[in-house]
DNA sequence: GGCCAGGACACCA
DNA sequence: TGGTGTCATGGC
């Protein structure tokens, strides 16, 4: 199977599913740092925490500070050091670029190393705000990108080996690169919680169980 | 009670 | 370059 293929299969499957979900682009940005090794129910309450209380953007954030930040967004866990990470990301931003749409008009590669030069945010966090955030055509990869890329025969791959293959395959178009990466976060959302090799698997995909007895790396 | 979740980073050899 | 410890809550 090639990625074209992949591809036609989720999109049968799934069509668009309008990932990510975020009303505004500092709120995704926000939800990208928050969802950082950690399932996005419990995301979904940090959010709604910082919403009630005023603190879902990033100016509020930057005007307040960390130690208001942490018991907001308690469930997303990691609290003190995201807490810190947020109030130390918004000012940053703020103080070099004012707003997300002023970064998005310094263009894709600036943008790109500006975030990764911040404390906080690595590789999959700054390709989700570039794409997600920012409107960049850039490919997210994430665990489950590379476990099913390699299940369906397209090989051991590293993150920047699963984008050229992407952006090969399927062009750099923004939108379809969201939508492809929101699929296969439904996909395994759908089918990698339940038991291995169920058969339903719209991909044959054996098993993305999430075991230790059974993951690979 | 144990395992896992859409990671990132510091430290070590 | 690669391995390991740390950060931490909530669902199943």
């Amino acid at each position: 199977m090639d990625i074209s293929e992949l591809h036609q299969i989720l999109l049968n499957k799934y069509g668009d599913v309008g990932w990510w979900p975020g009303d505004s682009d500092e709120e995704i940005l926000i939800g990208a740092i928050l969802t950082q090794n950690t399932s996005w129910s419990n995301v979904e309450k940090a959010i709604n925490m910082l919403k009630m209380n005023g603190m879902l953007s990033l100016s509020a954030i930057a005007k307040s500070g960390p130690g208001r930040i942490a018991p907001l967004i308690r469930s997303s866990g990691y609290y003190n050091q995201k807490g810190m990470r947020l109030f130390s990301i918004s000012k940053e931003i703020l103080e070099k670029y004012g707003s997300l749409s002023k970064m998005r008009l310094a263009g894709l590669e600036e943008a790109e190393n500006f975030l990764m030069s911040l404390k906080g945010i690595g590789r999959e966090t700054c390709d989700s705000i570039l794409n997600y955030a920012l409107d960049f055509p850039v490919f997210v990869v994430d665990k489950y990108t590379l476990r099913i890329f390699s299940r369906t025969g397209l090989g051991d791959l590293n993150i920047d080996e699963a984008k050229d293959l992407v952006y090969g395959s399927i062009g750099k178009d923004t939108e379809t690169l969201k939508n492809l990466h929101g699929m296969i976060v439904f996909l395994a959302k759908d089918y990698c919680k339940t038991k291995p090799d169920c058969g339903n698997c719209p991909v044959n995909v054996k098993c993305l169980y999430f075991l230790k007895s059974n993951r690979d790396q």
